[in-house]
DNA sequence: GCGACAG
DNA sequence: ATCTTGTCGC
């Protein structure tokens, strides 16, 4: 890890929104869109909910690559300390994470988000942030676009359309401008996802990574366990964690 | 002035 | 994100 949540809320604990903003701006030069390192052992899902208006809580899930066992988990809440704004996403959620991160008896190979990677206005979406923060790889899963055009998405399981950057909703045109991610269908029939590389990750191996962990639903299994335990009603899914062979509490 | 707008 | 009942379908 290289920051401590509890640094993280001194140096943000004036932040605001102009200048969260220009922060990116700089921040988002850290970014590495090469993918490095050996081929990952464990993957972490990572969410964050809210119990009330004032209280987040994060929920991170390590699981086994090969298998997508689930390994380890880790559970942080703490209080929010800044709005919801779009595009500044990760100033809300990233304290917390990092704190439930803290947590974990081991840190995962990489780390799939929900929420935009690169593809952002400033190109610094919550898992780009993340990476930065953390030193790991990471790949941002979203359910909805943030910002970029792209065309029509294939049926098939598996198909995408290039996420171009810029404003509106026309396709960009092909071979022109910059690639930020893909819209993928991960499931026939259902809308599909918007993939978009973090850190130390390029938009290929982001697609393996979250084509790897979607088998039979439309997300990711990490977001699934994330999703479940940061969840109000996550109690069901703490059940099957707490049976962990080697738990991490 | 009118849309778009992660979680 | 969260608030919420029933309902349609395998």
């Amino acid at each position: 890890m290289t920051l401590s949540s509890e640094q993280l809320e001194r140096d943000w604990a004036a932040m605001t929104p102009a200048r969260a903003k220009a922060l990116q701006v700089e921040t988002a030069r850290q970014v590495r869109l090469q993918p490095d390192g050996p081929a990952p052992v464990t993957v972490a899902g990572v969410d964050v909910g809210f119990e009330n208006r004032d209280t987040a809580r994060a929920a991170i899930v390590v699981l086994r690559y090969a298998d997508l066992e689930p390994l380890d988990y880790a559970l942080a809440r703490l209080p929010v300390r800044f709005p919801y704004v779009p595009g500044l996403l990760s100033f809300r959620e990233c304290p917390v994470i990092l704190k439930a991160l803290e947590q974990l008896r081991t840190p995962p190979d990489l780390l799939l988000c929900d929420g935009h990677g690169v593809a952002h206005p400033r190109r610094l979406g919550i898992a780009a942030h993340l990476g930065v923060l953390t030193g790991l790889p990471t790949v941002g899963v979203a359910k909805k676009k943030l910002y970029g055009r792209h065309g029509p998405v294939p049926e098939g399981r598996g198909e995408w359309t290039p996420l171009m950057a810029g404003r509106g909703s026309a396709a960009g045109k092909s071979g022109e401008g910059e690639v930020l991610g893909a819209v993928l269908r991960t499931r026939p029939g259902f809308k599909p996802l918007f993939v978009s590389p973090g850190h130390r990750m390029d938009l290929d191996g982001a697609l393996e990574r979250v084509m790897h962990c979607t088998t039979r639903y439309r997300l990711p299994e990490t977001t699934r366990w994330a999703d479940g335990l940061a969840s109000n009603r996550g109690q069901r899914w703490l059940a099957r964690l707490e049976q962990l062979p080697t738990p991490g509490h």
